[in-house]
DNA sequence: CTTACCAACGCAACCGATTGCGTAAAAACT
DNA sequence: AGTTTTTACGCAATCGGTTGCGTTGGTAAG
């Protein structure tokens, strides 16, 4: 129970002989209060313990000076790296944040997308769900021209600028790595192929192989369940396959690691049997034994990148860019794939 | 910028050619409203697409409906599960949540808790980062009498419930678990002891060692710098220490897994040479090798269970219960510490 | 046929900050 | 001195719901 009532300008006001506007103005710093005045109500607000009710701001201002962010998971190097970014850059500009996670389902990413509306976001950042295939549950936010840019996970809209990074490229270079390391049969652990993500990923695996004169085989690329992986289901699939695969690319860390470790539990040697690229540079790759090769990139950059476009873009009244921006990815050569 | 104006409970009175009193009370189901005007009112609201202003409602009713939470890092496992756990029950109670990172530093912490204090959020949970040595910072929170709630990284509070597991019986179950082992020489990697929870694991790890009969080494107990941790320069400490130690209990996954890698890069074997214990079931505790031995505890749960108490506290107006809750944790025995 | 009472709703005052417009006083200019 | 401009501030409406209290019409009780 809040015991004692708390300061409002008007308190002020009555303690200073003024009025309630001058307040106001007083405290948003408008040059046309003198200096002396304001000073007077800094003061004062500061002595008395004001505090802005934020509500009836924007109740007036129609502005929430809120960020909405939605995130497939909160557990993964990567992301918590891209929120600092986010949050380090929304804080300077005095912009909260809300984050939710859709743990890689669309009903919930809906659900999510709803309670920000409703909460009156100011923009939103998405990362998307890999099962999500469309965006028809942003309509409403796209009707009401809230400025929305998608990340990492990005889906091809003509509505709204993405930021990511080239997954045609990235793919290309851990295949052509896997290739010059002599791999011949390499498999690719894929995502969701609607994703933009996943999609650029695996084209650019097909790519390298042709650029190498390999033939593409369907039977070589797997398609696990994102939502609730099982490692040692896709491990044994690829201890299935005869003869045995001499590469793996696979399109996160985490499971990589999971797959390598029960690769080698059923001894398997890595990277001579088997050399493994990974994606991400989670932590743990550099943990596991052998360390793991991987595409890194710099999500605390992404992330300030990514709020920094939006808050100009929700100051640029004049509707969005709709580019695409382009991060750079570094392949990050380790154990796990150099056979030398 | 948004085109169309926003519909309001005036628009919706119009249309009906009743009073905005009266939609306010249908809108909220209030049994003074006759039933066949409630369902007019609903109905009128779907049609034209009206939307709450959350704004103008917390104005008037001095709520906001929104629980901050406050964390040390979102990049663990163990976090993320508890802040599914936190939405699920935020979210079917109706309120939203508001989550920032203090990454281990008071100072963004105290910031941190501004932010949520002008925010005026109706509850606080709280896990506390690591170099905080008291909480002075909440005293606004708590002369306003808004619930807080610690949770996993606590300090001893009157004021306040907290919601942690067994510290103490869990560092001790660890060291226990490694002196069965045949650990006699046994390294504390520990974290800042002003803290309830490392405190907690390193009296445990105490306890065991004299129960076992053996004499406390305080040059056994090491204190990396949790915010910045450098494994590479603990794991040279370690290997520095003659006779080496034959035991390993870390207060973290990432840490005893970052740790297990440079020991073994140096030759140690483990777990003959060195059996090594974790905390937290992070999940990369089972893709190293050898797989951690650890100490599990349900996040999710732990969210779950601190939200509803928080919930609980704001509803019963009449002050918090300052009780604490144990939840029960679990000594996850793996390769890593097994010797037989 | 009154009086009492209840169900169903309207009136209007809030909640606290913002802002367009108006105005008194001081300054600048002719 | 008279007029225009500028400075510095006040008035009052406004944002959209919420809610205490009053009102109305209708029915039951006396």
């Amino acid at each position: 129970m809040s015991t004692s009532k708390d300061v409002t300008i008007y308190d002020i006001a009555k303690e200073l002989h003024i009025s309630a506007a001058t307040v106001s103005r007083g405290l948003n710093d408008h040059p046309a209060i003198k200096k002396q005045t304001r000073d007077k109500i800094h003061e004062a607000a500061r002595r008395m313990g004001y505090q802005q009710n934020i509500f009836a701001s924007n109740l007036r201002k129609q502005k929430t000076n809120t960020i909405g962010v939605i995130i497939p998971h909160l557990n993964s190097y990567f992301t918590s790296t891209v929120i600092a970014g986010i949050e380090k850059v929304a804080n300077q500009q005095g912009y909260n944040l809300i984050i939710s996670q859709s743990l890689e389902s669309v009903k919930k990413e809906e659900a999510n997308v709803n309670t920000m509306f409703n909460s009156r976001v100011d923009g939103l950042l998405v990362s998307l769900a890999s099962d999500t295939e469309d965006i028809e549950h942003f309509r409403f936010i796209l009707q009401k021209e809230i400025p929305l840019i998608f990340f990492d996970r990005t889906f091809d809209s003509p509505d709204s600028t993405c930021i990511i990074i080239d997954n045609h490229r990235a793919g290309y270079d851990a295949t052509h790595h896997l290739l010059e390391q002599g791999c011949r049969r390499i498999v690719h652990v894929a995502g969701n192929l609607r994703s933009r993500v996943y999609h650029g990923r695996h084209a650019g695996y097909q790519q390298a192989l042709q650029d190498f004169g390999l033939e593409y085989d369907a039977s070589l690329v797997l398609f696990p369940d994102l939502r609730d992986p099982d490692p040692g289901r896709t491990a044994q699939d690829i201890l299935a396959m005869s003869p045995l695969p001499d590469g793996l690319f696979c399109v996160s860390d985490t499971q990589a690691a999971a797959i390598m470790s029960e690769l080698r539990r059923a001894d398997v040697k890595v990277p001579q049997q088997m050399a493994i690229v990974g994606f991400n540079n989670d932590l743990l790759s550099r943990v596991v034994e052998p360390a793991l090769t991987t595409i890194s990139y710099p999500g605390q950059k992404m992330g300030e990148l990514t709020a920094s476009t939006l808050i100009g873009q929700m100051n640029n009244t004049g509707g969005g860019g709709e580019e695409t921006v382009v991060i750079e990815h570094q392949l990050e050569i380790r154990a796990s794939s150099l056979r030398k």
